[in-house]
DNA sequence: TTCTAATTTGATCGTGCACTCAAAGAAACC
DNA sequence: GGTTTCTTTGAGTGCACGATCAAATTAGAA
C-alpha cells in the first residue's frame, strides 16, 4: 500500500467487492472485475490494499459484525429474530457474503472456523439471555437447547430464503417462537 | 477421454477428489493435487476425465444422491431424522461437498440453485409424506409447514455439526421432533 | 512369443491471475 | 505560479493452473 487516503475511491472497492463477492463466490472474484466494477485501475487498487485478500477480509469482517450480536442484552426473542429478518432481507449482498464465508471458509479453514464457532456461542449466549428474561422459570440447560435449535433452523432457513426469493421468511421465523418458546 | 477403461484409477481419482474437496473446497481443488493423493500423473487424469470441472461434477452428483431422498415413501420421521444423522456421521466428506456445493454453488450459479430447490421440495414431500401417515388429522398447510421447519433446522444443525464435531447432532435432532411433530 | 490395444508418463503449452512500478496527473497549500 | 503531496494510470512481470500429446510401458489375447 503507497499511499494511506482516498477514502472514497477505498468505499467504492469495498462495494464492488461484496457485491462481486455476494454474486460469484469467494474464489471467482477478480481483481480486474472488482476495479472494473468500481471504476478504477488496477493501480489504484493497491494503492489502497496490500493484496485482494486484505479487501476480500474486510469485506467478510464487515458481515460477520453485521449479523450481530449488538444487543444490548434487553432485547426480546421477538426482536432479535426480527432483527435478524431484517438483516437478511434488507442486506442481502451481505447477509450471502456472511453464509459463503460461514459454510466454505467454515468447514476448510481452521482460523474461520474457530471465529464462526466464537460468533455462533456470542449469538446462542444472547439469545439466551432473552428467554431467560421471558421465562425464569425454564431450565438453564433447557433453554440453551431451544437457543441452539432455534438459531440453527434460523440459519436453515436464512439460507433457503437466500435461494429461494420466494420464501416467506418471517413468517417461518415467526413460526418457530411459537412453537419453541 | 481418449480411453474408456481404468475403473480402478478413476475410482481412486473420484475419491481423492472428493476428499480434497471436502478438506479445501472446490475452487483450491487443483488436478496437481488430485492426481498426487491419486498417484497417478496429469496425463492419467485426462484419460479418465475431460476436464477438472467432470470430475468435480461427479463428484458432487454422488453428493447429492447421497443425501437421499431414497425413501419408498414408507419410512417415518423418526427413522428420516436418523437416516439423515447417520449420513452426516458416517460420510462427513461427502456431507461437506454437498453442503459446500448448496452454498457455494446454490448461491452463485442458476443452474445449481434450481437442482438444490428441485432436491429440498422433494425431501420436504417425502417427510411430509411421514408426518402425514403418523398424523393424518393434521392440516395439510400445518404439515407442509412444520415439515420446512424441520428441514431448515435440521439442515443448520448438520452444518454446526461439521463445524464442531462435539456437537450433538442426533440428541438435538431427535429434540426436534419432540418439539415440533 | 508376438502383436495389438489399453494405459501411463511427463515435458510442454497457453491463459488468466495477483501483483509491481515508473510516470503522469490532480489537489492543496504558499 | 511554484512546490509538494496525494492519487491514478496501465503496461508489464512472474507464476500457477488446466490442459495436451507423442512416446513409453504394460496387459492380455492369439
Amino acid at each position: 500500500m503507497r499511499y494511506r487516503v482516498g477514502l472514497e475511491t477505498r468505499t467504492r472497492i469495498l462495494e464492488a467487492t461484496r457485491d462481486l463477492v455476494a454474486a460469484q463466490g469467494l474464489e471467482k472474484t477478480t481483481i480486474k472485475a472488482i476495479c472494473e466494477k468500481a471504476g478504477i485501475l488496477v493501480g489504484s487498487f493497491y494503492n489502497l490494499f496490500d493484496s485482494k485478500e486484505e479487501a476480500i477480509l474486510t469485506v467478510v469482517a464487515d458481515a460477520i459484525r453485521a449479523v450481530g450480536p449488538d444487543g444490548d442484552g434487553e432485547a426480546s426473542l421477538h426482536e432479535l429474530v426480527d432483527a435478524y429478518v431484517d438483516f437478511v432481507e434488507n442486506s442481502e449482498a451481505t447477509a450471502r457474503v456472511y453464509l459463503m464465508v460461514a459454510v466454505s471458509g467454515g468447514l476448510t479453514d481452521d482460523g474461520i472456523r474457530a471465529r464462526m464457532l466464537r460468533h455462533h456461542e456470542q449469538r446462542i449466549e444472547l439469545f439466551s439471555r432473552a428467554l431467560r428474561a421471558a421465562r425464569p422459570e425454564m431450565d438453564e440447560e433447557e433453554v440453551r437447547r431451544r437457543m441452539e435449535s432455534l438459531l440453527a433452523a434460523l440459519n436453515g432457513m436464512a439460507f433457503h430464503r437466500l435461494l429461494d426469493p420466494s420464501f416467506e421468511f418471517r413468517k417461518y421465523a415467526r413460526g418457530l417462537l411459537e412453537i419453541g418458546a
